[in-house]
DNA sequence: TTGAAAGCGCTAACAG
DNA sequence: CTGTTAGCGCTTTCAA
């Protein structure tokens, strides 16, 4: 390992002059500018920043906890993410919490232990807020996002319900009179109570109009679909929307299979692939997104901030998925 | 920040009593253990890992650089990694490096300043021998993955020359005359000394055969569609086997728009869309890849290892998108 | 303009 | 079984 003494006795100063030389802080001489650089670059020296973070007391890292790996929707934010951090400075240490609180709980002690400069989570549970207050404590900045559960903290939303609303709303428009929603059940989470609710924004737009409607909460790990098979084929709805891609992929099988392409379909998080099939999606604002974020870490206020992030419905194909009508699966 | 300093003396025992005693390391008596233990507790007390780093100059982190943030293959096997790191007590940083060799130092350079164990990239060009160089010398561990480009580093890769002859005979002996491999084009290498070169193994399986063929070298990102799309014209292929699924989209749409749906194809990387619309693939076995990471972060031995992981053909549908037929984009 | 010395939080000898 | 001391690599007074 190459150190700053390496370097300065290679430069012959000392190595708080080194350290100034190589960080231009205060007065250096050019000769010993010169030297220092030269000795750094002749032994490729590279400063430690653990040893920089224990002295100046700060990470230039941020932590991230994913919930549900299997939601490509955060891996597709994370490349913005990480490009931001990286224009800023600042590196990424992400984390899997599994959608359960006991991985969530280890993800935090872990970024805790790092002392990260903040930690970004969707919230699997209530009961972690022991964690959080340990985490602020040390001097972390602590963001949930996705889903506002924690009071007094940072918050980060997309807006599902206004998203949701407007989906339900397009189906009526186009005729639909039996519709579905496959709303998420959170499983150490009362779903009802977490916000944004996609639930509240669907029956806003069903109340008082001449339609049946059903919601199902689904898990968003380790579900059965059986349960999604049944509620569709014993509903028969003409007009579905799904909280997740997840349940998305799930209830397209489905229709492909029972052949009920003539049902309208919306599904929350647009990706390439939805894109490619023509297939309608609620499309969450991901520079927007990331811009807030940038905010949240740079800035340095106590007051806690509540920001919801608009969403766009993107129709394709009238929301029909007639042209899935041939595949075989 | 809660410091082993404020446990001890609540605990009223030394610092490195303290620490022994939180590590249950040496022997330390049940009271002292207790009421050290207790201490912690009441404090929140968490450990700085910086400070630990740095003191017993081991960092339990790992970089992973991700040459195409645009290819989800990248994505799907971080969950795992992240996974068996985990449960190593190993965290994961992640960097990008856009397919060039600035940013690819830039994440090299900052992966070092952490002092992480072991960094795994793919690279993107030869002329980062140095960074490399230095990176070995400050003890980081440091593997290249998917392509062996660099002859002294440890190599981790798919055996896509092996799958892509294996795609390629199943091709032909499904009767297939016209034969397109749509290869990759890498921007700072020669991309055919890249290994392992998909072009080779399907000139094996090619090679005596009564059969017409052509190779496209197409680039990974900032690509021009016009060109595949020509090619694809021009040539008028009966089966195509495309080296990346980004490149696989991009034919598949050309395929749906120019109604090509009696052609046959097969993609390397499979992913859950491509199962879900029975689409060939030639699949990456994640768990061994996982296990060959996990091993070569454990074992300290000096001698290069290259690794060559075998891939799995998997045919859906007979490899036709007669499925997609009305399909319209 | 530079160097000496102290200290970030932690752990590892070494003494007791 | 426990405390003292030194030091990881770096930065930052402070004095020269």
């Amino acid at each position: 390992m190459i150190t700053i003494k390496d370097v300065a006795s290679r430069a012959n100063v000392s190595p708080s002059t080194a350290s100034r030389a190589l960080r231009r802080i205060g007065y250096i001489s050019k000769e010993t500018h010169d030297s220092v650089f030269r000795a750094a670059s002749e032994l490729g020296y590279i400063a430690n920043s653990t040893a920089q973070q224990l002295k100046k007391n700060t990470v230039k890292t941020v932590g991230f906890i994913i919930s549900d790996s299997n939601n490509e929707y955060y891996f597709s934010i994370l490349t913005d993410i990480q490009k931001m951090l990286n224009e800023n400075g600042m590196n990424l240490i992400i984390a899997f919490s599994s959608e359960n609180p006991v991985d969530e709980e280890t993800c935090f002690r872990s970024l805790i232990a790092s002392r990260v400069s903040a930690i970004f989570f969707t919230p699997t549970n209530k009961q972690n807020a022991e964690i959080i207050r340990i985490a602020k404590k040390n001097g972390i900045k602590v963001v949930q996002l996705f889903r506002d559960i924690y009071e007094d903290i940072d918050t980060i939303i997309n807006d599902d319900e206004s998203g949701c609303r407007q989906a339900a709303e397009e189906l009526l428009t186009l005729g639909c009179k039996k519709l579905l929603l496959v709303d998420v059940e959170y499983r150490y989470l009362e779903s009802d109570k977490v916000r944004p609710d996609r639930s509240t924004g669907f029956l806003q737009a069903v109340n008082g109009r001449d339609v049946q409607y059903r919601i199902l909460r689904f898990p968003l790990v380790d579900y059965d679909t059986a349960v999604l098979a049944s509620e569709i084929d014993g509903f028969s709805p003409d007009g579905i929307i799904t909280a997740t891609n997840v349940a998305g992929l799930e209830v397209l099988s489905h229709i492909i299979r029972r052949r009920l392409t003539s049902v309208r379909f919306i599904t929350f998080d647009d990706n390439r692939w939805l894109q490619f099939f023509s297939i309608s999606a609620i499309r969450q604002n991901t520079e927007i997104l990331t811009k807030t974020i940038e905010e949240t870490i740079c800035t340095d206020t106590d007051e806690i901030r509540k920001i919801r992030i608009p969403q766009a419905l993107v129709l394709r194909d009238s929301c029909t998925v007639e042209s899935l009508k041939d595949i075989h699966i």
